[in-house]
DNA sequence: ATTAGGG
DNA sequence: CCCTAAT
């Protein structure tokens, strides 16, 4: 509903599905703007349609929706603001303090309550975990908000209580930095590769193979909220660095869970994604540092702060009209009346293509049939209890073997990178150490949760899933989840949601309820929705942790879901390089020969043995210094302003060519 | 591919 | 720096 809002906020008679209201050009405008009117019409049409039918599921399911959510939270108590916008980061237990984000993929498999009743598995100990699932969860059957808690301790658990092991990059983990991998951790000159990996569930016999993809599975049956879930956390790539080299440092580090189709449980519908999967263009090994598919070496950091935040908010709505516009391919050729269209659409796909390639591996694919079936007996049973379940199954579209029972899946999710500093001499031991230190610092902190409808985040944690536009009608990759893990900061954890705080009251603090998984809170409290859509976590990275391991082979098998190509770094820019006072000078007396606007010759002419510069760049960078020598020299803010003299020579050049452009026109013009 | 301009 | 529109 949320989007459905939000696009129809925009031109919508003129230019349905249009990405963005912008203006056209005034040329040309009206001449579009007959054939465009016509295909407005159309589209207009089907997306009344559209929105007329799916007005009719909310009008007669809204009413049970928040009837059945009623129990679940107050919902008045509950504040509508749930995003930290100023996430710590700073806490690693490293006294390096460069850490940009390391990132931590998962595949998160949910798991609605009643699943746990149903164990295919002679594994006596797996048995045991199921029970022990089964009993911590009907202490607190009812309350799907501690489900939640409970996944994400699984997942917490086993990185702060396990140690990692490490290896060097040739394993399947994944190399971080290709071009650098050839160096052994011994000798790392540069970058090491390390992986983390958390040991096996005792009765799983692989964990030895780390390397060959086998899943480790992590779980702890000694914590009752932990054992409700097995996170498979089965490999953290890292890249060190040394200091010296800080200013490109970039550590990743990568909890990869992974899956081979070795591992999943048999009690849970566990969905499992290749490591391979995100990039299935990096033949056997996976990059998956954030760095590495960046052009220039630009790093998708995850500092945390909120322009970061906010980029990649913004990108993910972007992401998210270009799909909008995707998902009309067969109506492309109505925009082909616009000469533009072809090949910005084509350019646009192609963007589409990269951030899409999320999404599509999100899908969650019912390749298997165990599984699912397992899945939808459990969302029917637990429907059973709620009217909504009943009626909305006799709305749903009859949808083969998977029914209503696809979950959400969250797939990864992004943590701080860190960047670890380890002496030569450090042993391998103590480099496990550090690395598992560093990791759950992190991981001990909290993770912030964002609900994405269509790209845009859902703010309102009170809304009900329908009146988010969560439903059935939902495309599978409509929905998304960001998991932003924030470092611990103090003791209280910050990640908790607003009506988290509510419920247990900032006294009651389990230590691991800190770490807050909403996916699994949706999974369980979606079950009852004929909901088809797979939740996406965006992020580089593809998986780490799945919850529910288990030692079946089967099960993982089964759902090899493989991208189309590598993700693209979903956020990332290039690194920052800010014009240095030569380069400023550069630049001014460049333009005072050449004049601004000119900036092909302009880097032609001073920049052009620059790679880095281009001459947008160039252009971006002329408009600052205007800007800044334009402002009294007091409200001047950054490091590296240049000197009043270059600055004063910028504002002369501007002027200059402002009145020199200007008489050409002029001339142009009577001519 | 360039240029311009907003964010 | 990024993104987009216009050329």
């Amino acid at each position: 509903m949320v989007f459905r809002k939000k696009s129809e906020g925009g031109s919508v008679v003129r230019r349905p599905r249009k990405r963005r209201d912008t203006t056209l050009a005034p040329v040309k405008r009206s001449a579009r703007l007959k054939k465009k009117q016509m295909y407005a019409l159309d589209l207009l049409a089907t997306v009344a349609e559209s929105l007329s039918s799916d007005e009719d599921d909310y009008s007669t399911e809204s009413d049970q929706d928040v009837a059945a959510a009623s129990h679940n939270s107050d919902r008045a108590a509950v504040k509508a603001e749930q995003f930290h916008e100023a996430p710590q980061l700073n806490s690693t237990a490293l006294e390096n303090d460069c850490c940009r984000g390391y990132t931590v993929g998962c595949d998160c498999i949910c798991a609605p309550l009643g699943e746990t009743s149903i164990r295919k598995t002679e594994d006596l100990s797996t048995q045991n975990v199921a029970d022990t699932v089964e009993g911590s969860l009907i202490e607190k059957a009812d309350a799907d908000n501690l489900l939640t808690q409970n996944v994400a301790d699984a997942a917490a658990e086993p990185l702060i209580e396990k140690k990692p092991d490490v290896f060097a990059e040739g394993s399947l983990v994944s190399c971080t930095k290709p071009s650098l991998l050839d160096c052994g951790l011994g000798t790392i000159p540069e970058y090491g590769t390390i992986g983390v990996c958390h040991p096996c569930f005792p009765t799983s016999a692989d964990v030895k193979q780390v390397h060959q993809a086998t899943p480790a599975i992590i779980g702890s049956l000694v914590d009752g909220n932990a054992a409700a879930l097995h996170g498979l956390v089965d490999t953290m790539d890292l890249d060190i660095k040394p200091s010296v080299l800080n200013s490109e440092s970039s550590s990743g580090v990568h909890l990869g869970g992974h899956d081979n189709g070795h591992n999943s449980s048999p009690f849970y519908p566990v969905q499992v994604q290749h490591a391979a999967d995100i990039d299935n263009d990096e033949k056997s090994t996976r990059c998956v540092h954030p760095s590495t598919s960046g052009s220039k070496g630009g790093h998708l950091s995850y500092k945390g702060d909120c322009r970061t935040r906010r980029l990649l908010s913004t990108r993910m709505r972007k992401a998210a009209r270009n799909k909008m516009c995707g998902e009309l391919p067969n109506k492309g050729s109505k925009f082909g009346g616009k000469k533009i269209s072809a090949t910005r659409r084509r350019a646009q796909m192609q963007r589409m293509l990269k951030t899409k390639k999320v999404v599509e591996c999100y899908s969650a694919q019912p390749s298997d049939e165990g599984v699912l079936t397992e899945t939808s007996g459990t969302s029917c049973s637990r429907g059973g209890q709620d009217p909504t379940c009943a009626s909305e199954s006799s709305q749903r579209k009859p949808c083969a073997s998977e029914g209503c029972n696809v979950k959400f899946i969250i797939k990864s999710f992004n943590i701080p990178e860190l960047s670890i500093e380890v002496p030569e001499n450090a042993t391998v031991g103590s480099l496990k150490r550090i690395v598992m230190d560093a990791v759950t610092s992190k991981i001990e902190g909290s993770l912030s949760v964002s609900v994405l409808l269509q790209g845009e985040i859902i703010q309102d944690d009170n809304k009900t899933l329908h009146q988010a536009g969560i439903c059935h009608g939902a495309k599978p990759d409509s929905i998304g989840f960001t998991l932003e893990c924030e470092a611990k900061q103090d003791s209280r954890p910050s990640g908790l949601a607003p009506e988290e705080m509510d419920s247990a009251g900032p006294s009651v603090v389990n230590p691991l309820s800190k770490i807050k998984f909403e996916q699994p809170f949706i999974s369980c409290t979606l079950g009852d929705y004929p909901c088809e859509g797979a939740a996406q976590v965006r992020s580089e990275i593809c998986q780490a942790i799945v919850p529910y391991g288990t030692s079946n082979p089967d099960a993982l098998a089964i759902v090899p879901v493989v991208p189309r190509s590598r993700q693209r770094d979903f956020g990332q820019r290039r690194k920052r390089r800010p014009f240095s006072v030569a380069e400023v000078e550069l630049l001014v007396e460049a333009v005072e020969l050449l004049g601004f606007g000119r900036w092909k010759n302009v880097k032609n002419h001073a920049f052009r043995d620059n790679e880095e510069r281009t001459y947008v760049d160039l252009k971006d960078k002329w408009k600052n210094l205007v800007h800044t020598a334009s402002i009294p020299p007091q409200l001047r803010r950054g490091r590296a302003i240049p000197p009043q003299g270059l600055l004063d020579r910028v504002l002369a050049a501007q002027a200059y060519w402002t009145v020199h452009h200007a008489k050409r026109d002029e001339e142009e013009g009577r001519d």
